[in-house]
RNA sequence: GGGCGAAUGGCGGAACUGGUAGACGCGUUGGACUCAAAAUCCAAUAGUAGCAAUACUGUGAGAGUUCGAUUCUCUCUUUGCCCA
């Protein structure tokens, strides 16, 4: 017998896919669609386990909608534009397009070995002209509708690489390549009105059924809607002002306020401008980075006006007036009213100020004379040593009690806050999709005019220089349309961006005069199950719903709002981390285990230490490449194990052990299948089994109804215990006339995890069509069913009888059984609860 | 600090709507095969006691509801993620 060879069978079907076309897909419209949708990756050189696992998951689902008869559009392509290609090109003086292309060569033959049922013939990579011109040209479009505008915003600026930095690449407040110092600089930006959405966003996620409720949170959380009160308070001092709006969510403790704290780019920070004092306090703050955090947790500074500020529930109290860094000028009015006693930023600020403390509010458990000391009270309670406010339950009854008193007397309305801002999608990078726009002499922005689209990046540019090499593109910036001067803007968009609206692309890959057809659309969209890592949940998924409500917006034709109808996150993949005695990470492949030790391959003297399981990443060399692996095993073998240790949306450990067990059970299979292929050829018998049917009634209940439900590990337990149950049955079993087509019905529940392998099989039985099998109840009930016996709810009995047996039949049995006669000797019986088919218990007295 | 989730053998994990806890895999142990090893196959594997049948304990801790709780409720502990 010979060993299954992966290597021939798995080149074998991925040939006949592909020339077969076998995964292409097209609109139609008898049948039922379905769109499965993984995240498209970055093309960062090779595929990583992350992909693996992602594009698996992905895969499973869409053979088995296939199967069931399902439309199903599963496509790929290549979030392409981005840093790292800019990066990589510097360093290599290549072109980033040259960069990216080799990389999505490589990738994609690596996800052609797993044998992805992709329709490849969809292919999209953002970094082409194709592509970009139809973003472009929604560019516009969001323009004219009055969703994207410009104005002046604060960044993250890199002042060695004169560049501006994502927040993320802002470490520790340095620069995370060039290691400086990372300064606050005001540039003009381009922004995309995703806050005019903020209430249908957040409505919206009440429609996202099946999403995960931790993503819908997050989102939630991430919009951030505030109900509470614009304040204005009048202003005493020598600078013409006469009052200031804040906003606020806790109107009710203004009798314990202490301060006003403005931002430092407050409009009243103009009267400071020359003051050198002010100009050195406000490079002090630009030093804190723009992030919530950064500011959560740097020191509260301030700098003192002249100014006071009038309680306006008690204009007899006055307070001074400062600016602060850890007020925002996007939240609110870049303003807040300063409660100490019950804010802990603001009890920092009073402490180290020596401003007033006061109590406002008290615990439910404490009396009147209550005093914070230590630290805030941010808690709920009853308000104290606030006159007419007094007595009431914060914050639900005095927020609304305060908001009503304030608007009576015309110094505040009720208001809603949304934390979430507007999306800057300006980047002052080469490798992006450039936004098409022209400026005329007087600096003033205008449309590029849509016959002159797509707007193409210039080729063989210099690399090497500082800031944006787009700006130092003299004949590229420079355009003379109509006789007219005008000079180009050389920002590009945000990557993000091109991932917004590639979900409606794959829908018409080859659309030349639109982004998308609407027939397409029509048929395709939304997404049926989208995949990916929770690490969107946040920016990518609220963008692309942000997208689609933008290309809704004023527009007849267009009436999805939601492009994803469910979504699945999947868990990471991780590895054990290696370390050797001078710190330095050591990849899998660097070490080796001698006699329980962990040792250094090259040197067996020296021990590595070893860390905590993690993520798999570059920087901590815990890295498994899949091409090797798929190389050494297999692509059913890594499919096989990707998916057994862990559930989907849970973190998997990779194992070595595991994989090699996959890999082994394959050709365990392999076997098995060899010997049923013999029992089918063997014609002299006529022998029908019915525990065989039972048996595959079962597993394609079990398989289908954990297929539905991502359990897919168990999937993998379910086919494990198949080949048990074979292994078994066929030691004690003659050749069977219904084996065949049960076999049949098996390897098409395999198929999805193991493409390849039961497609050999089954092509080895003379089998092409294949349909995912039913499964009947009915034959459950033919059959006998063993019932546990209780006494006093614990279990002393299991009972082999016939099905729907009553509960008197059943007392009698289980009178006879030795077991539960010891215990019914001599003694009452209280009580019997019987649930059919399942249980009996029976009370007695002990 | 706030929000959300999680906690089951040596390990990863199963367990339908409250009804046989530990499926399946890894690891470990013993055995077969072999000159030997690897591979493969067979068996055992939650803990305690017992030759065994079996009994008792057991799903992070403590309470509660119930004939019966891994599952429902409350309190606590630890831990993860997100936000601050």
């Amino acid at each position: 017998m010979e060993r299954y060879n992966f290597k021939e069978f798995e080149d074998k079907w991925q040939k006949i896919w592909e020339d077969n076309k076998a995964f292409q897909t097209k609109v139609d419209k008898k049948k039922e669609k379905f769109y499965c949708l993984e995240m498209f990756p970055y093309p960062s050189g090779k595929i990583h386990m992350g992909h693996v696992r992602n594009y698996t998951i992905g895969d499973v689902l869409s053979r088995y909608k296939r199967l069931k008869g399902f439309n199903v559009l599963h496509p790929m392509g290549w979030d392409a534009f981005g840093m790292p290609a800019e990066n990589a090109a510097r360093e290599n003086k290549l072109d980033p397009k040259d960069w990216t292309n080799k990389n999505i060569n490589t990738m994609k033959s690596q996800l052609k070995k797993l044998g992805l049922s992709i329709d490849w013939d969809r292919e999209i990579s953002t970094c082409n002209e194709d592509y970009y011109k139809h973003q472009q040209n929604f560019f516009l479009e969001l323009l004219d509708k009055k969703l994207v505008y410009r104005k002046e915003n604060y960044v993250n600026w890199d002042p060695i690489d004169q560049t501006v930095l994502a927040n993320e690449q802002v470490i520790d407040g340095k620069g995370w390549r060039s290691g400086a110092i990372v300064e606050r600089k005001k540039l003009s930006q381009w922004f995309f009105n995703i806050s005019k959405f903020s209430q249908d966003l957040l409505d919206g996620l009440n429609e996202l059924e099946t999403w995960p409720n931790k993503v819908k949170t997050m989102q939630k959380n991430w919009i951030g809607k505030s109900f509470g009160c614009e304040v204005n308070f009048e202003i005493q001092g020598d600078l013409p002002i006469e009052n200031i709006k804040c906003f606020t969510t806790r109107p009710d403790t203004l009798f314990g306020f202490s301060f006003l704290a403005l931002s430092v780019d407050h409009e009243i920070s103009n009267f400071y401008k020359n003051d050198k004092k002010f100009i050195k306090f406000k490079e002090e703050c630009s030093k804190t980075g723009t992030t919530e955090e950064a500011i959560a947790v740097g020191d509260k500074i301030g700098f003192k006006t002249n100014l006071y500020a009038k309680n306006p529930l008690n204009p007899e109290h006055k307070v001074p007036v400062y600016f602060a860094n850890f007020v925002l000028m996007d939240y609110g009015f870049g303003a807040v009213f300063g409660c100490p006693g019950h804010d802990q930023r603001d009890f920092d600020f009073a402490k180290k100020y020596n401003l007033d403390i006061k109590t406002v509010v008290r615990p439910y458990e404490e009396n009147d004379s209550f005093q914070v000391s230590n630290e805030a009270y941010p808690g709920p309670g009853i308000i104290i040593n606030s006159d007419f406010l007094n007595g009431l339950d914060a914050p639900q009854n005095s927020v609304l009690k305060t908001i009503e008193i304030l608007e009576k007397k015309k110094i505040g309305t009720k208001k809603i806050n949304f934390r979430l801002k507007d999306w800057g999608v300006s980047r002052q990078r080469y490798w992006g999709c450039p936004i098409p726009i022209i400026y005329d002499e007087n600096g003033n922005a205008k449309p590029i005019p849509k016959e002159l689209l797509p707007v193409k990046l210039p080729e063989n540019i210099d690399l090497s220089v500082k800031g944006n090499p787009l700006d130092s593109q003299k004949d590229w910036k420079e355009i003379t349309i109509n006789g007219k001067k005008y000079t180009r803007e050389t920002d590009t968009l945000d990557t993000f961006v091109c991932s917004s609206w590639y979900y409606l692309r794959f829908c018409s890959p080859n659309e030349d005069k639109y982004g998308f057809n609407k027939d397409d659309i029509d048929y395709w969209m939304p997404v049926d199950q989208y995949i990916g890592g929770v690490e969107h949940a946040i920016l990518h998924l609220l963008y692309s719903r942000f997208f689609m409500r933008a290309i809704n917006y004023e527009n007849k034709d267009f009436k999805i709002k939601e492009p994803f109808k469910s979504l699945f996150t999947q868990g990471m993949v991780c590895h054990e981390t290696y370390k050797d005695e001078n710190n330095n990470w050591l990849s899998p492949e660097e070490i080796e285990k001698v006699n329980n030790k962990v040792v250094k391959r090259e040197d067996n003297t020296k021990l590595v230490k070893v860390g905590p399981s993690e993520s798999m990443s570059k920087s901590k060399k815990n890295v498994i490449d899949p091409e090797y692996i798929i190389n050494n095993y297999g692509a059913d073998s890594v499919r096989l194990f990707i998916l057994s240790d862990s559930p989907p949306e849970k973190d998997v450990q990779w194992s070595e052990q595991g994989m090699v067990s996959s890999y082994k059970f394959i050709q365990k299979l392999w076997l098995m299948h060899e010997k049923i292929k013999d029992k089918i050829n063997n014609e002299d018998n006529k022998f029908i089994d019915k525990e065989i049917d039972k048996y595959t009634n079962q597993l394609i209940a079990k398989i289908t109804n954990n297929l539905e439900k991502f359990n897919y590990n168990v999937i993998i337990a379910n086919m494990y215990e198949t080949y048990n149950f074979f292994t078994n049955y066929l030691k004690n079993k003659k050749n069977l006339t219904n084996l065949k087509e049960n076999y049949i019905k098996i390897l098409t529940c395999f198929n999805p995890v193991i493409p390849h392998f039961t497609s050999e099989c089954l092509s080895q039985l003379n089998t092409k069509r294949l349909d995912w099998p039913d499964y009947d109840n009915s034959i459950f009930e033919l059959n006998e069913t063993s019932i546990v016996i209780q006494i006093n709810g614990k279990k002393r009995a299991l009972l082999n009888t016939t099905k729907n047996i009553e509960e008197n039949d059943l007392l009698n049995l289980a009178k006879e059984n030795n077991i539960i006669k010891k215990y019914l000797d001599k003694k009452e019986i209280k009580k019997i609860i019987f649930v059919q088919n399942r249980l009996m218990n029976i009370l007695i007295n002990d």
